[in-house]
DNA sequence: GTGAAAGCGCTAACAG
DNA sequence: CTGTTAGCGCTTTCAC
């Protein structure tokens, strides 16, 4: 059923009371309203009774767009992220959210479907829109022309795990990594493991960057170990493929890591053909915790970190820099946390 | 380390170029830069090479703020969720912020948190943001405020997957949840279950209601069959409470059907706890896919829909509602997806 | 303490 | 076709 004639009429109360009404109905100027409702101190007790009563009686509210105009503050942050859908992103995103709108502030989301040109006409897109600060989970910080337009930006911005080498542009609230995949690494050698392979994201970002590090410092120091690391991109696809030619060979690795929530399913697609047992065949960790994770069969190890503690520090930090007060970077924890996919290596 | 002395000077560019700069270099009045930036129609050619020229050597970016001021049109939709975080609702966020930003459209993303009360707050706070249009994932359709906050909004609004019985407000876009749940207790009837129990989300919202009205049907129509509903929240604690209460007793039913994957992480724990195997010792069907269901043990049977499409559906018709264009309601499919979490119930 | 006036950066009549 | 003018709704000097 399709609705005909659509109303052509103007939006209701596209005539809102705005605070000329206010100040002719309190019998005040216009602009001792605004004073008393900015919370100026200089004004009588008789005259801020009178314009709130107006207020009351009228149903006025502010118009904030006005007030920005004005003020020149949006009390808007954008939050460029990759893709919302992502579970770990929109953890992170609530966190950020909620801290930032219990200072005022609204939020404004844009997915960059990882593409790097599409995330600089955001950024370009949010500047023009005055957003008072932006918070950046960046697709690719290798982008040649993304120092440019992050050096052009004249607001604070927070880096949300993520690193550009010599741009100080503020905020960078960080996870650390290479802990908690240290302990991961150590717990498979305990286990008696010599093979291992980290099945990785993207290294055009940090997280990537820091798993791939800890992995070589790893096996830097255990020579009886031979460490594989894959590097790809944050999906299925990579997961599955890597995994397919990794575990083909003839000297395949006996434990597998997942670097992110799309590369295991990834991987899991591809344990499940090669008709693999998870941990007697292989063993298996992942990064970044998922609701379902533990309910596996086995439940699955993993590396776990706070993303919502992530998103808030990150607002937290944003809302810092926008008040000009001192900052502290912040690298925020990552542990490994055991549960039931790893195990010693098959005898061979 | 802590930064000292942070900057107290004005930041960089606040001096942005402005019209008048565009319109001073190209030497011609301030509206002729505007008429041309607009693509209006009569402009002459030299007009606008001259202009342009001047626009690209000043890197002059219009000024969203200033023209949202004018036009009355702020190009911001608000999608009011209960919580980001939640994946179903994340895969629609993404979904409606695509399909709104091609068209323009920025989103600002709001979590209510399930409460109802703060749910008004947002809404009368992105009405002072004078954001064209809202997406409303309400917590709770049968709040009484909500009503009056509802009318008393100027702009066009879509719930998503909410109805509000009586009130027309334009838009509307419904997962059609009865069919699938329709597939998923036939399957379990025709495998032999006679007690079948729903695990349900809160009946102030719609999809739970649609799920509730189906068991009732289907029980209707199956006079050997016994149904169970319980109505609690989308929560794991409930699905937890609920699970141990049904399982506990003597005539247990044999076949659970999870309303929400938040309910889902309850039963599961549950029914781990009890150490109740599925599917020989319950079968287990959960609604709204997760990434790791498919890789459960056994497999998740799953009812299924489109988040993202729902959610870019909805993006479509708050669209064309804001250009008055003719829409229809849409009810979007469910369907009953067997993996192998279902099975005959064990003998008694 | 309060009012009058000047814009924030832009668009939309209205003349010419 | 183009320039002039008048605001959008608010905040903020600046006088009184």
């Amino acid at each position: 059923m399709t609705i005909k004639d659509p109303p052509r009429t103007p939006r209701p109360d596209s005539a809102r009371t705005g605070m000329r009404e206010v100040a002719e109905r309190a019998g005040v100027a216009i602009s001792s309203v605004s004073r008393v409702l900015s919370g100026h101190r200089d004004v009588s007790s008789v005259m801020r009774s009178r314009v709130l009563d107006a207020v009351a009686a009228l149903g006025y509210e502010p118009d904030i767009l006005a007030q920005s105009m004005r003020t020149g503050e949006t009390m808007t942050i954008a939050f460029i992220v990759s893709d919302i859908s992502n579970p770990l992103i929109s953890e992170i995103a609530l966190g950020a959210e909620t801290t930032l709108r219990a200072a005022g502030y609204a939020m404004i989301v844009v997915n960059s479907m990882n593409d790097p040109d599409l995330e600089l006409e955001h950024i370009s897109l949010m500047r023009r829109r005055r957003t008072d600060g932006m918070l950046l989970s960046l697709a690719d910080e290798t982008y040649p022309d993304l120092r440019g337009a992050l050096a052009k930006l004249a607001v604070p911005v927070v880096l949300v795990d993520r690193h550009l080498k010599d741009l100080d542009l503020g905020g960078m609230v960080l996870s650390e990594h290479r802990s908690g995949m240290r302990e991961a690494l150590e717990r498979l050698h305990a286990l008696g493991h010599r093979s291992i392979a980290l099945i990785n994201g993207s290294v055009s970002v940090r997280p990537s960057r820091e798993r791939a590090n800890a992995v070589r410092r790893f096996a830097k120091h255990h020579a009886d170990t031979h460490c594989t690391v894959r590097s790809g991109s944050f999906t299925g696809t990579f997961g599955y493929d890597a995994t397919r030619e990794l575990l083909g060979r003839a000297a395949r690795p006996t434990a597998i890591i997942s670097g992110s929530n799309q590369i295991l399913v990834g991987v899991l697609r591809a344990l499940r053909e090669l008709e693999l047992k998870v941990p007697e065949d292989v063993s298996l960790i992942t990064c970044d915790d998922s609701a379902l994770a533990e309910f596996m069969s086995p439940a699955l190890d993993t590396i776990m970190r706070d993303p919502n503690e992530l998103g808030s520090q990150a607002a937290s930090t944003l809302l810092a820099l926008l008040r000009y007060e001192p900052i502290e970077p912040l690298n925020l924890p990552t542990h490994y946390q055991q549960r039931a996919s790893s195990a010693p290596p098959p005898p061979r």
